[in-house]
DNA sequence: TAACCCATGAGAATTATTTCACAAATTTGG
DNA sequence: CCAAATTTGTGAAATAATTCTCATGGGTTA
């Protein structure tokens, strides 16, 4: 059971995790069952020894002389993520891409289970969703209560933004991943994630624009 | 005109300088004209001297013992991204996810055209898509010499990501928005930039799981 | 116009992260 | 069964990024 030795992990360690785990997933599936730092490190755009001193940090999984077994390192690193386990959220905001959230397989498949919708529209609220009733805002703490879940998608308008994040917070939730353009303010205990593609096609701009600078 | 001064700017700066522009953007909205550093970074969740260095690549945009005009600053950040002008895209895979990018309007308003859709599946090709014939894969060169699109959405299946990637380079695509959840290999010209929630959702889990290493 | 504020911009110091280099451990082949 | 080959794991070195500190200079008021 993978159990972190040092205090401090850097962000850009469990970044890279996640990349390690897409790639070794990849790896899998077409019939590769060992690989050595050095390949693994080429598919991910790494150095190999960043990998390894990333995995250092949960343990030791690797063998000497051999390298890391596939499937073995899987199921090491989405331990050492907590992902090797169901995990529930509520989604705040049934708009365009709420609702296309709800309809995603991979979701489920991944164990990030949607147990609740809400929204703070009277013309949403009682509409069903992949077989989930739109539940108002409000009540969020009332349904969180009942169903446990652990972590927030914020999916609303960037100016409803921090209203959902608030009522999140106070239903109990510590970790969110808010889609809406627009940062957010939590206390210290709540975790937050930004997806934003348009951060991305910024950084593309830039990068085109000043070649030099790769 | 920002000029960039120094040679090497770092890519966490380039990724803060999209979240500035999303907050001043919030405030503009709200009303703000003028904002010091301080302010600002709590805004942002950085520290205050980070945005004045982060800017300090680019050039004096701040008035000593006022602060930053929200609007000059948004056009000074957005003309150093290279976002102050239109970019024209090619999307590469036109399944749930690649109709959905399509038919959304902050593309077009954000200043990223999609201008070619295309798709390797016979059956998908010749079917028209907000405007758009979706066209065989394979006629991205020939369709990229015609349009002159610059970026490239990837939006396949991840066994197929690395073959889109390919055509796009081949096509000259100098920069790839890679939604597939499979890393790429493309020449050293090519900028790629990876969006995958997944990833957001993984680092939230291990900060959940782990509420003492914040 | 002069004196006082105030926030920027930039060099210095600090802190964090990445890469290097090699000892330790494991397998394989003679 | 020992030696060679290989690859991990880790401390040390190098590199990079962040934060601190303060001189500089524009703005404001009397």
């Amino acid at each position: 059971m993978p159990q972190q030795k040092s205090e401090h992990i850097p962000r850009a360690t469990i970044q890279r995790l996640a990349v390690y785990v897409q790639v070794l997933e990849n790896l899998q599936r077409e019939g590769t069952e060992v690989i050595s730092s050095e390949p693994l490190a080429k598919a991910c755009n790494v150095n190999a020894s960043q990998i390894r001193k990333d995995l250092a940090y949960f343990g030791e999984f690797g063998v000497r002389g051999v390298g890391y077994y596939v499937k073995n390192l899987i199921a090491s690193i989405t331990s050492a993520l907590g992902v090797d386990r169901e995990w529930k959220t509520v989604l705040v905001g049934v708009g365009n891409l709420g609702k296309a959230l709800m309809n995603h397989k991979e979701f489920r498949l991944r164990g990030f289970n949607i147990v609740g919708a809400f929204d703070c529209d009277p013309f949403k609220i009682g509409e069903e969703l992949s077989g989930l009733e739109v539940v108002c805002t409000k009540r969020l703490k009332e349904k969180i209560g009942e169903n446990g879940a652990e972590i927030g998608i914020i999916t609303t308008p960037p100016e409803r933004a921090q209203r959902a994040a608030n009522h999140l917070v106070e239903a109990g939730i510590t970790g969110i991943l808010n889609f809406a353009p627009a940062r957010i303010t939590v206390p210290e205990h709540v975790h937050v994630e930004y997806v934003d593609f348009f951060h991305h096609l910024y950084a593309l701009s830039f990068n085109i624009t000043h070649p030099n600078t790769k």
